[in-house]
DNA sequence: AATGTTTGTTGATCAAGATCAAGTCGCAAA
DNA sequence: TTTGCGACTTGATCTTGATCAACAAACATT
């Protein structure tokens, strides 16, 4: 079987006794720099909530705001519809990360977030989060350091839709993902893209064909092998390059 | 004379006597939810600087963060320089818009912010801030819905990045800025541009030459009329539809 | 295995906007 | 007023990546 039966109810045990201080995530998440007796005050407010198949909706846009979601596995996309015009994918999420910080100022979320695999997330209701926060100093911080974060990657994703050309942004893309994989204790350099090809050009502002080919080209100049959404980076640094657009070697520029 | 006597301390009592409680823009501005007891605590963290003259910088890039400022009049520009690129604009800040609030993670400021004209800002050291948004849940509320309101429109940034043509581009931006300055109690009509051409170009990821020629179109259709730097709005409406993509009227055409 | 359906690849053409190259305008200093 | 320089405009050409159109592969369903 490739998945527990969730009717059974094994799935349940199993969410409801993950706790974030066995959590193998915490040092990445929210309660990263929280005591021992903050962590259990944090960790009773969390709401362990049944696995997402993929395809499935943590929440749809417009929908009444009322908590923010930490990926505990899996990942998920986030798409704004807007006006007349098409979706517009502008996250993913991987483990550790924060879904919703988008929506509390207003009461509805933003966009509808879509699972794109099997997925768990932790729902933290905000009223309980801020007023948890309150108490809990180190926890306010880091939930202001959180979203600071957030809004820098925002500046840097500007950054690459207006100046980068398509090469230079799947480069960023494929760094940018393996960064996050290593930080999380994965492989840097082996991969499973759980996003279409789709997905990848609607989030880097390109078309589906040009993902392709770019794709081609790469494995073509040994940087890349990939191979359906299996993906093995060879050579890192020289992706780095491409994607700040530096040219990769002859020194004598003058 | 064009301006007060700055020599004289004429704008250092100006600067000084300034207080939330008298400012025009605290309705908009982060003490907007504080009571008045709360006000006045707010107000003495906060310190006063001499106005910048256009060109001169509020921090550079690197720089140490220490503060948070709030525009108090004037407007200014962020621009961050990455690795071997072109530096991108990323922010123009208007009267009661908070500068710096991407910086709160890291130790410095992700990008150096300029004056565009002459301006006034209030600099608010971000751990008294901090500490006082331990007493006050209003002003931590404030801050927190401030941060997501630019995650929210960073979201809408890169959506204009990826998918808008130049002219939604240009429009949608004077579509923003008009309705920025209606927010303030200024014409939603009739404005004066503070940034150059070139700025925006480089902030909605356009040649100048290419914001040059599409201004001329929209002059000749009728929607602004552009003198220099003098902006009328001639029609705010079809505007809003062009940023918007869908088209606006006239059936058979052909 | 046969089928449809979604997902990904490849080739040919086209257009939006960048780039290059002159200019013109407008403001500031002398 | 002249000069100079930066900001802006306008025109001609070129490039990148979108779009259109098949087609192939992967996967699910029967």
């Amino acid at each position: 079987m490739s998945m527990p039966d969730i009717t059974t109810g094994k799935w349940h045990s199993l969410f409801n006794e993950a706790h974030c201080q066995t959590c193998s995530l915490s040092p990445l998440c929210l309660p990263l720099s929280l005591e021992f007796t903050d962590m259990d005050e944090f960790d009773a407010i969390i709401r362990r909530r049944a696995p997402l198949k993929k395809g499935e909706t943590l929440f749809l846009q417009d929908a009444t705001f009322t908590s923010l979601y930490a990926v505990r596995s899996g990942s998920l996309k986030q798409v704004t519809t807007e006006g007349s015009g098409e979706d517009q994918l502008t996250n993913f999420y991987l483990p550790s990360e924060l879904v919703g910080l988008d929506g509390i100022d207003e009461t509805r979320y933003p966009g509808t977030v879509i699972a794109l695999e099997t997925t768990t997330v932790c729902e933290i209701p905000f009223d309980r989060l801020e007023a948890l926060s309150q108490d809990i100093p180190e926890l306010r911080s880091q939930l202001f350091r959180t979203m600071s974060k957030e809004l820098r990657d925002d500046r840097r994703m500007m950054r690459l839709l207006s100046r980068k050309s398509a090469d230079q942004r799947l480069a960023s893309f494929f760094v940018s993902l393996s960064e996050r994989f290593r930080r999380r204790g994965y492989s840097p350099y082996s991969f499973r893209l759980s996003m279409s090809r789709a997905d990848i050009g609607n989030y880097l502002g390109l078309a589906v064909e040009t993902v392709s080919r770019i794709l081609n080209r790469f494995q073509q100049q040994s940087l890349v092998a990939v191979s359906g959404r299996e993906v093995h980076i060879l050579d890192l640094d020289t992706l780095g390059c491409v994607a700040e657009e530096r040219a990769l070697d002859s020194p004598g520029v003058s």
